[in-house]
RNA sequence: GCCGGGAUGGUGGAAUCGGCAGACACAGCGGACUUAAAAUCCGCAGUUGCGAAAGCGACGUGGGGGUUCAAGUCCCCCUCCCGGCACCA
């Protein structure tokens, strides 16, 4: 039974294609940039060599092959790079465990994964543009980049608190800490250090990345959302109180809403803010409430709820001097201050702020009302909306908030005790990683000299290869004497490296810069070259890079350009966020037992059956629940289109060699019968519907089953081509456009079917099918016919009959006419092409 | 608390612009083929009432209200689920 050759068999058809494709290394490669084609850069997220491609992989590739091939099809010059993102922690501690040196496990899993990638199928240009970040050839632009950052003062070296990640035994960057977890170790509460590193100063675009989300209408809401969020940008003011008889302590507050200064009766300060340390030393019983406070707030930050924690506070004996009017506030210190936000210290403004409100009143504080919207009786605490205005405040009253945040701010300035100023949430990014496996930072440590950059003639600087890993913390290249130990760029004189290496999300901050010019020895990459292909047309990925990946790389894209490397601002035009692939109704995971491996797939029902499964389950961007079940469906599917193309194939060749394409058409299009035209006008609708998803929406998963049921129907109508009711040439029209239709789907079966039909070339070199609608349009329609909103009968009508004959119809029909008897139509409603209703009484 | 996304048959999902709810598949049931099974093919299939049947009717897209000739789709209120952010001053 297996050997039947009539049966669809994936798993020899599958490698023969395979190896077919592999012989020829520049099969999917791109035209140069000098084409005239217009271009198409489809990108698809880079993984991490863990050895084994997932389930999520095999959706996120195939979401971006489908969309590659068939842009090859409408013509476009298509780059479709792919990479590895190879240095990284997992190597190390891969390292420990089965004493395996990090470079050889990465090159053994990349070649491993390269395999599975093969035999998937995936439309890659891998010799023109695959890219191992843990190659020198590589990491040495990361080293050259970082120089250039250097001189330009974005990147510097300064102590700071940062996160610390026990189990990483490394630093952290601010957007690989979630809720106050380590990224990559969800149970590992991030601890803080204070350590000197070396930061990107992202925040120098940090306006910018803000704003030119606003001007991305082919990204998701919500990435840009949660990249608001992040950058966090809030306009205010900085306003300076003097503390009363100690004239060397003042407190600067961050306030979005001078505005209402008149209405502030304390001021408060976060726990560990520098002058709450300086009252604490002479005041035991206030030390032990800030001690107490400040381990509440890293408790509640660490349980993930510093949101409900019971506002409180303790008074300290000092006083502020609000500068607008000379009153003296009492000076707080509150658990509910954020020492790392704004400047830690605020103005507490209890009319009119809701947190200061339930402050003030629990401990019987002042409150005062400075703003109102008319008569100045809106209870309190009163948030203003636009149109509300100052009262209660001296010179200010009567005011529009706008205008009163104008005057006092540049009052504040003239007078210098204040100024407008906008904080952000968005930190810079610390790059500094205490591991071997990464970049190593081309920085060395003269004492005479102090922090000198390698010259650039010198990079790369390698990688050591004989390194031992330990699991104590400190980086594992202060251990290595000979990279330690250098020369001053400068002097010449004894000195030593930089032990750090860099985060690994600066490799792929601008790798896909580098796919378009992957092997350049001399520089990144060729300006003309990146200009022609960037941005990035279609980028496809999970969404949980969205603050990590994609916004490093929209920093990195604009440092480049003001490197004069690139002329765009943004790297990428269009980003897809696809769904999870899960398992009963949970995220896939070992210790639940729910993991589906490609492979098994694969052997039991072939790379095109689960391709397609992967996009036929669901619309790309929601969820999927991978059912076993399903995969074997789309199988029998595919095994039904082999089966009904490769009978009819031997029919449809000898029509082929005995007339040109073109006569056929011709002699056919002339005398098709009903069935014919049924037939072709299901395949003219299918090619529409797959051509207009494909230009936006991406429902995948209703492109197959549009092509399924053009299946159908041709197996319905397979009596009618063994008799020769139909003809062999309408059969070799729908067989053709059926298998062009599938490529991108299922592009084994597509290539194996075009050749089985004598087609010349490669199916995926063909011109995608354009539909023609004069063979698309019914010529019979159905109409529903409705009484009072329901459904009282279909009537059939020719396509194009006008309003008064649909009316005469829909009257005419006897169910109709049954139903109307004794009743007056109050409303004759028809809308053309589509339904009747009457309504009736 | 705020911001996204979602809730449709036994299951995944379809209905793209307010116009026949449940396409296409999975699982299920019945039949054909077979000594039998698998595979394959054909058919049935939202729930429910009446009916021997053909058929006829009612209900139905998380819940409640509204707009409309007509609502899964638009508006208002509410519940639950997923994701993100969160005393951000």
């Amino acid at each position: 039974m297996r050997e039947d050759p009539t049966r669809y068999n994936p798993a020899e058809i599958e490698p023969r294609w395979q190896a077919k494709w592999d012989a020829d290394p520049t099969l999917y490669a791109a035209e140069p940039h000098t084409s005239d084609k217009p271009k198409f850069y489809c990108l698809e997220m880079l993984p991490y060599p863990s050895g084994q491609l997932h389930i999520g992989h095999v959706r996120n590739y195939s979401i971006g092959d489908t969309l590659a091939r068939y842009m090859r099809m409408r013509g476009y010059n298509v780059l479709h790079p792919m990479g590895w993102d190879a240095f990284g922690l997992p190597a190390e501690n891969a390292a420990l465990k089965n004493n395996t040196p990090p470079r050889q496990w990465t090159l053994n899993n990349i070649a491993q994964m390269k395999v599975q990638m093969r035999r998937l199928g995936f439309s890659y240009d891998w010799a023109g543009t695959e890219v191992t970040t843990c190659l020198p050839d590589y990491y040495r632009w990361n080293q050259w980049l970082f120089l250039k950052m250097v001189e330009q003062g974005l990147a510097y070296r300064k102590s700071s608190k940062v996160n610390w990640c026990p189990q990483c035994a490394t630093v952290l960057a601010n957007e690989q800490v979630i809720s106050g977890y380590c990224w990559r170790h969800e149970d590992q509460l991030v601890e803080q250090r204070e350590l000197e590193q070396w930061f990107l100063r992202i925040t120098k675009y940090a306006d910018e990345l803000l704003d030119g989300l606003d001007q991305m209408p082919g990204w998701p809401e919500k990435v840009r959302t949660m990249q608001r969020n992040w950058i966090g940008r809030s306009e205010g003011a900085h306003v300076t109180f003097k503390v009363v008889d100690n004239d060397a302590a003042e407190i600067t507050v961050f306030t979005t809403r001078i505005d209402t200064i008149f209405g502030a009766t304390s001021v408060q300060l976060a726990p560990e803010h520098p002058l709450v340390k300086q009252f604490a030393a002479l005041d035991h019983k206030l030390s032990l409430a800030v001690d107490e406070m400040v381990a509440q707030q890293k408790a509640a930050k660490e349980s993930g709820d510093i949101g409900s924690i019971d506002k409180h506070g303790v008074a300290t004996a000092h006083f502020a001097i609000n500068p607008f009017n000379g009153e003296q506030l009492p000076i707080w210190v509150a658990n509910y201050i954020l020492a790392d936000y704004g400047t830690g210290a605020i103005m507490s403004v209890p009319g009119h702020d809701e947190r200061d409100f339930e402050f003030a009143t629990k401990y019987h504080l002042p409150i005062r009302r400075v703003v109102t919207a008319a008569d100045g009786e809106e209870p309190l605490p009163f948030i203003a909306e636009a149109g509300a205005f100052i009262i209660n405040s001296g010179d200010y009253s009567d005011l529009t908030c706008a205008e009163a945040q104008h005057r006092l701010a540049t009052h504040a300035e003239m007078n210098g005790f204040g100024k407008a100023t906008t904080t952000y949430r968005l930190k810079d990014w610390g790059v500094s990683r205490q591991r071997y496996w990464g970049t190593p930072i081309p920085m060395v440590y003269c004492a005479e000299h102090g922090i000198v950059p390698v010259k650039e003639a010198d990079l790369p600087v390698l990688l050591p290869e004989q390194v031992e890993i330990t699991q104590e913390g400190g980086s594992p290249l202060a251990k290595v004497p000979e990279f330690l130990n250098t020369t001053c760029p400068v002097c010449g004189g004894p000195a030593r490296r930089e032990t750090d290496t860099m985060d690994t999300f600066v490799d792929s901050s601008w790798y896909f810069y580098r796919y378009t010019d992957a092997h350049n020895a001399t520089k990144p990459f060729d300006s003309a070259k990146a200009n022609y292909w960037f941005p990035i047309d279609q980028y496809i990925g999970g969404v949980e890079h969205a603050i990590l990946h994609l916004i490093y790389s929209r920093f990195w894209t604009r440092v480049m350009r003001d490197l004069g490397l690139i002329e765009n601002s943004e790297p990428v035009t269009r980003l897809f966020t696809q769904g999870m692939v899960i398992k009963d109704g949970a995220k896939m995971s070992k210790s639940k037992g729910n993991v589906v491996s490609p492979d098994v797939m694969i052997d039991k029902f072939g790379v095109d059956a689960t391709r397609m499964y992967a996009l036929f389950a669901a619309p790309p961007d929601r969820d999927l629940d991978w059912q076993e079940d399903g995969v074997a469906g789309i199988s029998r599917f595919l095994a039904r289109v082999y089966r009904v193309t490769t009978k009819f194939a031997p029919a449809v060749r000898a029509l082929e060699s005995s007339v040109r394409g073109d006569e056929v058409a011709a002699a056919e299009f002339a005398s098709e019968t009903p069935a014919e035209l049924a037939l072709l006008r299901t395949l003219h609708q299918t090619i529409a519907k797959i051509t207009e998803d494909f230009s936006g929406r991406w429902h995948f998963n209703t492109c197959i089953s549009a092509i399924m049921i053009l299946v159908n129907e041709i197996i319905a109508a397979e009596p009618a081509m063994d008799s020769g009711a139909i003809s062999v040439a309408t059969t070799a029209e729908l067989l053709r456009k059926l298998t062009l239709l599938l490529a991108p789907f299922a592009p084994f079966l597509a290539a194996e079917l075009w050749q089985e039909l004598g087609a010349e070339g490669s199916v995926f070199t063909q011109s995608w099918p354009v539909a023609d609608a004069a063979l698309a349009r019914e010529s019979e329609i159905e109409i529903p016919v409705q009484i009072n909103g329901k459904l009282a009968t279909v009537i059939k009508l020719p396509a194009d009959s006008d309003e008064a004959a649909i009316k005469a119809a829909s009257l005419a029909d006897e169910k109709v006419a049954a139903r109307l008897v004794g009743k007056t139509i109050v409303k004759h409603l028809v809308i053309k092409g589509k339904l009747v209703n009457l309504v009736i009484k």
